[in-house]
DNA sequence: TGATATTGTTCAATATATAGAATGTTATTC
DNA sequence: GAATAACATTCTATATATTGAACAATATCA
């Protein structure tokens, strides 16, 4: 009866409540113990991450038994640390393998990079949650690039987010609340924003000038899968010159014709 | 009482098992879901998915909605379909980011497809199960290959299956019993694929001349994480001309030496 | 278009996954 | 190097995830 001591933290929380929510709870306390392990720097010992996830060691345990047996986990028998296995890769590349948008967008995102010398995302628009980075195209050397495949950003956030205001049908209440949890280096009042969603909606494509980090400029146009569905956007990330002044108009252009290029082949093929 | 008229298939007879062992049985069977979906060409429908993997259609529909809850997979609410969501890239960009055989095999992998004109990949072996491939480079444009990302190899096929079976410490029953499995283009007897064993432990790496597929040769370099633990290969493929001849044991020397190499610095590491 | 088969979803009983204490096991401290 | 702390792991009672049948919603066919 009495309260618990415990202070769960931010995953954990979030994680009590999926749990409470679901008929499979192990399958979100296997999802939550497959990110932390994503995100932490070195491999795991059972405690941390029962304590991390508000999990009872036992039932931690056999989660990621249950993992270790499936390949998604790795466990070292010295250390008995606990790590993500390369069978999380297979995983990926089944998504990757039949996506038609990565497939369609890879070239497109090839020719901006390397005629506006700009990195340039594909970006899958998953929610008012977040957006996840499913296509990258930089004009340099693209080896390291790759791992920036699956990188997750807050929705809202920089250009893609004033997009997905703009464009995105989601209540003006629901926008304004996640509005306030967005970190930049330079926020911009709700006000300037709310006029910046507008011109977005205008122009047809958005841009964040050095707010979410400052001295970048970021472009974001939308892409629809289905008619009035907004599920995708490209984007693109230049430094100081690169986007200022003459050549902005074109990478625009480019940026923006390539995203209803892509909008009308992936809204006809389904 | 009366006996059951199904026939699990495949995949649905390892679940199985796997769930009986398990003390989180929801986690084997996401996962087994997960795997399924990654394998198909479109997205699924519940039952489908249900018979496939042996499982009730109920329990099936618990297992989706949590998946789905993680953003591991996709639902379409028009036509009740499941598919992979872009969630799983994430986790796989957390396995990507720090995993130090990428790290100091990519560039390794680079400089040798440049200069031979064949295709590297990097190995990880997970047991005598399979291998999954976890870095590639090619000569020519390497657009698509980063899909190749995360396959899945019987651990005893090509050259590389005669890497394990001369490096790694299984017994030779486990070995020809696995060896039976094997599907190859021209299968080799089981003494003559021994001869090439033991070859390919006195010289230090293994050769399929056109074996698993004809016309293919390929190499294979043993890599050990720790001392004494074989954990990784390096492999080249090449076809027909490009890997005969004068320019075979220059390739030969440069994997082997990448190999060892990058063995070294592995185990110092740690 | 109406009838029928198939699929997706809810519901209540029960087999069982989970929580928490107890037990080994390894790391840390003095 | 002994004592102590933290850790990983087993064990058992109980809350609950799973099952299979009943129901609702689609899709299919005549």
């Amino acid at each position: 009866m009495a309260g618990k001591s415990k202070q769960p933290s931010t995953p954990g929380r979030q994680l009590a409540k999926a749990v409470r929510d679901s008929k499979a709870p192990a399958i979100s306390r296997a999802a939550a113990v497959l990110r932390l392990l994503g995100k932490s720097e070195k491999p795991l010992g059972l405690q941390p991450i029962a304590r991390e996830l508000g999990l009872v060691p036992s039932t931690c345990l056999y989660v990621l038994r249950a993992l270790v047996a499936e390949e998604l986990v790795s466990f070292d028998a010295d250390t008995k640390r606990y790590a993500l296995e390369a069978g999380v890769l297979t995983l990926a590349r089944g998504w990757l393998r039949r996506n038609e948008f990565t497939d369609l967008a890879q070239p497109v995102l090839d020719s901006i990079s390397q005629r506006f010398d700009v990195t340039v995302l594909g970006a899958h628009i998953v929610g008012l949650d977040h957006i996840i980075v499913v296509a990258v195209s930089q004009s340099g050397a693209n080896l390291q690039l790759s791992a920036q495949i699956g990188s997750r950003f807050p929705a809202l956030i920089s250009a893609t987010g004033r997009c997905i205001a703009a464009f995105g049908d989601h209540t003006d209440a629901d926008i304004e609340a996640r509005f306030g949890t967005l970190r930049w280096d330079e926020p911009p009042t709700f006000a300037d924003w709310q006029a910046q969603v507008a011109e977005t909606r205008q122009r047809g494509f958005a841009v964040d000038a050095g707010n979410y980090i400052s001295g970048v400029t970021v472009l974001a146009a939308p892409v629809w899968k289905t008619r009035g569905k907004l599920s995708h956007a490209l984007v693109a990330i230049g430094i100081g010159s690169a986007v200022k002044g003459s050549g902005l108009p074109a990478l625009q252009d480019a940026l923006l014709s390539a995203a209803q290029t892509l909008s009308n082949r992936l809204c006809g093929e389904v």
